[in-house]
DNA sequence: AACGTATATGTCAATAATGACATAACAAAG
DNA sequence: CTTTGTTATGTCATTATTGACATATACGTT
């Protein structure tokens, strides 16, 4: 089974979702479009990992709702005890850069604020996630611990502050480097 | 063309390689194995943005030692001014945590460990790569400017040693979460 | 009225990427 | 003396991923 596969059963720990949500919320952490993860729920719920009940709907159309069953939740522990893979990271403009010195300073500062405008996007979304699970939790998120349902999320999220913060500082320093 | 040729050519800004070096030297930024490398730099060479010459070798197996040509330095630069994709990352260690309170603090902590190590190992060789240019320029590396050939070289290091240092400060963190 | 967007699920062809196989010569370690 | 690792290039089957096509309803905008 592939690690993707694994993400959707991750996600369903948390609350039912149906093959839509799970194809946005897990977006953040592997990028996927609705293409890959229909055909694998199809997969998961033949395994046994995952069960859904038809939600038919009267203004938007039809759902499926999956949830995780024991075995899924079983798959999922065994999982987390196998070596982890290195992430894999495929962005452009780090090839961009490599070889900036072939444009003029203007055109580099150019790809320069279209990234910078990405990041800052990205924060922008970060923060409202952190706010969104402020309000859902009933202790401070800074007193959860590891078996509460919303821990994952709150660390992922301080995870990811952390790096596009990282990606700002440099966004700003090249452009003081690039006059 | 895909996005990973205009890296290959990227590369060969700064100087001439062999497929094989290709392959190791595009790995902190375009994780990719010789198998997808070698059929297109066969592609490039049609295209006639980049040429090879054979060099014998008596120790070691022969190799074609590539060079960028002045249509591949056109075509890199048209690219550069393209709207650039936003960067693809998938890390199962994002997927594991989502869902890590299923496990007990003790083999959360081991899941952490492991990628802490991998961090570290990252850290030391931007290090060490940033030593090995520092020796390799003229001028300081603060004092480089963007048309000087090690320039992206250098400012990719510093993007990745932020990123990789708000990783190493996550895992600190997340250490005192696990107790 | 026409258009774009969001919700919702699905298939299928094409492309991207991996893993396995294949070959070969030398060096170092056990 | 055998195994393991490094250098070096290549092919090919399989898997992963994308992009296009398909369908349907509702809502808001031009």
């Amino acid at each position: 089974m592939n690690t993707l596969s694994y993400g959707l059963l991750s996600l369903l720990t948390r609350n039912s979702r149906t093959g839509y949500e799970l194809t946005q919320n897990i977006q953040p952490f592997w990028q996927a479009k609705h293409s890959q993860i229909y055909p694998l729920l199809a997969q998961l719920e033949q395994k046994g990992y995952v069960e859904f009940v038809h939600v038919p709907q009267s203004d938007k159309p039809d759902k499926k709702v999956y949830s995780l069953t024991d075995n899924g939740r079983e798959a999922l522990q065994q999982w987390i005890a196998q070596p982890t893979d290195e992430p894999v990271v495929r962005d452009e403009l780090a090839l961009k850069v490599f070889c900036i010195g072939l444009v003029s300073k203007e055109q580099a500062l150019k790809v320069l604020y279209e990234r910078e405008e990405y990041y800052q996007k990205k924060k922008e979304k970060f923060a409202q996630t952190y706010e969104r699970i402020k309000q859902e939790s009933a202790k401070p998120l800074e007193e959860l611990e590891i078996h509460d349902p919303l821990f994952g999320l709150y660390v992922l999220i301080q995870k990811a502050t952390l790096k596009v913060d990282a990606d700002l500082v440099w966004c700003e320093w090249m452009k003081t480097k690039l006059k």
